[in-house]
Order: C-alpha cells, then sequence, then structure tokens
DNA sequence: ATGGCAAATATCATTTGA
C-alpha cells in the first residue's frame, strides 16, 4: 500500500503536474496539503478520470487539504484538530482498513511571534484530538507539512536555523510529544542520513543548491511500523517547470 | 538594511509561505 503525501501549493496551479503523478505512480492514497482553493474551485474532472475519489475540505485563498483514494474513503472528518478552527488544516478518512489523517500545521512565521504561539496550540489540539479519537493499536497514519524540522539532520544549515521557527525547542517538543504518545517518524525508521529534505525554497532557488528542509513527514503507529517497507522522497517532482516548493513523499507499506 | 520567488486576490499592491 503507497501512502503519499504532498503540499501541492494551490491545485489549480499544479492540476497537470498532480494528475500526471498520480497516473505514473498510482499510489493507493494521495494526501494533499494548500489546495488553496474552496470546495467548488477544485478540479475534480481529472481525478475522477483516473479513477480517484476526492476527500477534501477547502478555503479560499489559503490552507485546503484533500485526501485522494482509489478505494471508498469511509468515515471522512473535517474540521480537525477542532471543530471551530476557522483554518482547514486537517481532515481523515479510513481506506482499506487505515485510518489516515492529514494535516497542514500552521507555518508560525516567526520564532515567539502570535502565529507561532497559535502554532504550538494547534499542535497541542492535534495531540489532544489525537489521544481522544484513536488509539496508538490503531493503523494510523498522521501525514502531511508538519512545518517542523525534527532535528538538525532536517536541516540544510542548523547553525543559521538554531532557534528559528521550524526548528525551536518548542515546536521540536510537541512533535516529541506525538512521537511518544505512540507514532513513529516513518522516514526515520528506516535511515538516519541527513538531507532528507522534502522542501526547498523558491527564494534563493534553493533545490539547486540542495538547501532544504524535511518537514513532511508520515506519522506511523507501531501496527503500520510492523508493515514498513520504505518512504520515498520525489526530488525528481521538484524539478522542471512550476513544481511546488514541496516534493510529494511516499509512505510504501507491504499488505 | 533585508534582496531574491510563487500564488491568490481583483491588485496594479498586499499577504502568506518556511
Amino acid at each position: 500500500m503507497q501512502i503519499v503525501t504532498w503540499n501541492v501549493n494551490s491545485i489549480r496551479a499544479r492540476e497537470n503536474r498532480v494528475l500526471n503523478w498520480l497516473d505514473q505512480h498510482q499510489p493507493d492514497v494521495l494526501c494533499l496539503q494548500e489546495l488553496k482553493c474552496r470546495e467548488e474551485e477544485f478540479p475534480f474532472d481529472g481525478f475522477d478520470q483516473l479513477g480517484y475519489e476526492v476527500s477534501l475540505l477547502g478555503q479560499k485563498s489559503y490552507n485546503g487539504v484533500a485526501i485522494v483514494s482509489r478505494s471508498f474513503a469511509d468515515d471522512v472528518e473535517t474540521g480537525l484538530p477542532w471543530a471551530e478552527d476557522s483554518d482547514a488544516r486537517g481532515i481523515a478518512a479510513t481506506v482499506d482498513g487505515v485510518r489516515v489523517v492529514t494535516v497542514y500545521v500552521p507555518n508560525g512565521q516567526q520564532a515567539q511571534s502570535e502565529r507561532w504561539e497559535q502554532k504550538l496550540v494547534w499542535l497541542d489540539k492535534l495531540h489532544e484530538w489525537l489521544a481522544a479519537t484513536s488509539s496508538p493499536e490503531d493503523e494510523l497514519v498522521i501525514c502531511g507539512d508538519f512545518n517542523i524540522a525534527a532535528d538538525d539532520r532536517d536541516l540544510f544549515d542548523p547553525a543559521m536555523w538554531h532557534e528559528q521557527n521550524l526548528a525551536t525547542t518548542e515546536e521540536r517538543e510537541r512533535l516529541q510529544a506525538l512521537l511518544d504518545w505512540g507514532l513513529s517518524d516513518a522516514l526515520r525508521a528506516k535511515t538516519d542520513a541527513a538531507e532528507q529534505y522534502t522542501w526547498w525554497d523558491f527564494l534563493t532557488d534553493g533545490f539547486v543548491f540542495n538547501r532544504g528542509l524535511r518537514i513532511d513527514l508520515h506519522l506511523i503507529t507501531q501496527p503500520l511500523l510492523e508493515r514498513l517497507e520504505d518512504v520515498v522522497i520525489d526530488t525528481e517532482e521538484r524539478g522542471g517547470e512550476k513544481p511546488s516548493d514541496h516534493a510529494p513523499v511516499s509512505l510504501m507499506l507491504r499488505d
């Protein structure tokens, strides 16, 4: 089973890229973040034609998340991690027996800022929601753009990033708390290697110089850890004309 | 003193991203 996470940075700007990738790779589940559109603006037709269904939570201009699946998406839940959140940042569904949760964690803008404080609260709420609705014994994956570099191997310049937004102790503690509940960072279960980046900046042409971050993650429970085959970052998709600034990341599970 | 890019909005400039 292949479960992919991809921050597409606008589904309308990336429609052809996403459909071509989907057709070529044929994953079971494709989780998308940063749709940047309302539900009525989502390009459903191309997904239909490839034999996929789309469950989504849209929002004008910002955020927006979707679960694209080959099989029926059961028990779709939106409004995560809490019902009153005005941002479209979370959706969950059960596909082929696996509970798939995908999130777009708030960016935080700058360490110690008001947005950063809200990011910490959002992560606390995600933890509360998870603990209230799920068990570490479930076959469950939380994937998405966490906007946190788990440790210094996940940063291109640790000295420059020291205690900066995405790399602060407080953010890393929130991520660790999720792991302590009963999740494993799937890529780290496979490799200790540095430079396993999933994002490269547009501003300074980061991809060309491999100045990237690993911020797109799959966190999996023990039952899925036992099925873990590999995690594959498709850096090729970051190249060419008009890519997203994030690469698709695939969780490969044994049947 | 803080550039450089990309996307959305209805904009000819601002916000957000990470």
